[in-house]
DNA sequence: TGTACATCAGTGAACGCGCGTTCACTGATGTAC
DNA sequence: TGTACATCAGTGAACGCGCGTTCACTGATGTAC
């Protein structure tokens, strides 16, 4: 039953919706084809009319996934307590992509791979905008330090099987990141 | 053929050691029981004589693993400079399991949560030691957040696929915690 | 504008393959005498 | 200490199952007149 070229491409959305949810709630592997299909609400085997090979609707996610997700022009003190939020653990499917899928994506096709650093360019130059510090390389290295602490403790938090102390790892790591930020504006 | 139990307790470790470098290499799903029981110079068959599943292999792999992964007791900048190196997001096989492994854990059986849990806990201690800072607290909070820092680098560097950014991150992550510790001993 | 036909997006059964797991068997180990 | 036998760690063929992928088919869409 042909669909019509607007529906083709609302469907492929939401293929890609889809894949962005799940993968970022269960990983690539664990994530099958007829698993995205169905919550695009279609069948499986249509899912080779819209992509070559489950490979490359990991890469064109990725893609996709990185590109909608913005970061809010809310200042950096907003941004740092949604980031580490009880919320954006517990709620992966919706959360930062690169939160979710950084760790999985080192075995994954290059084209994958590139969309991934081209994510972490973009996230980088958005967050040092952000940053106090006199120099552009000063603000550059907060963006870097302050965002490897930021999905670091969102990976860990995620991992500990004890709500108090992932609680703690979320809640240390802020103060912590704040305190860095806070207390260098100069450098 | 019946091995005595000096040899069945060294298969053992070398199916545990095994494990744990393929793991960190590829992670959990992408390695297969009979690649671990080949690379621990046995044939997979007799895999169920030591664990009754690969969810326990797994389990008992990462309290292997951690227990193994004592941080070196040269001071926090030697190891600081040692984890956020090149060398280290290289060779990820040797390397930390938290780095390799701690965003696969997450849908892993409780046990094997419960060994992420205690190992991050050991390892918040030990780097708290380490630390400057005049209260407990504070030591506790700068070993928690730099460490969040540590192991969100090392897998941003080990995700991005363009070596110059990959290295910027990892000697930006390092110079900023650095400064983030050197710079408030008092706190 | 209406009709006739070609196109092709989506369907669902089927495929090959590799995985975790099982099991009958082997032969060296450990033990009872 | 030496011998006879029971034990059981490891082997490798075989199993079901679920995965990614293919393909003949369907029927609504898009187009030519």
């Amino acid at each position: 039953m042909r669909v019509s070229r607007e529906q083709m491409a609302e469907n492929r959305r939401r293929i890609l919706d889809a894949a962005g949810r799940l993968f970022r709630e269960k990983g690539f592997d664990a994530v099958t084809v007829t698993e995205v299909m169905n919550a695009a609400g279609l069948t499986h085997g249509g899912f080779y009319g819209h992509f070559a090979s489950k490979d490359e609707l990991i890469a064109q996610t990725m893609a996709h996934v990185l590109a909608a997700s913005v970061a809010e022009g809310d200042g950096f003190g907003v941004l740092l307590d949604a980031y580490l939020s009880t919320r954006h653990r517990d709620r992966a499917a919706e959360g930062c992509p690169t939160a979710g899928l950084a760790a999985d994506i080192r075995h994954q096709i290059p084209a994958a791979r590139a969309a991934m650093a081209e994510g972490y360019r973009a996230q980088i130059d958005r967050l040092g905008a952000m940053m106090p510090g006199a120099t552009p390389q000063a603000r550059r290295r907060a963006a870097i330090g302050s965002w490897s602490a930021m999905v670091g403790a969102v990976i860990l938090a995620r991992a500990i099987d004890d709500p108090a102390l992932s609680d703690e790892v979320l809640a240390e790591t802020r103060a912590w990141i704040g305190a860095a930020i806070g207390r260098s504006p100069g450098e």
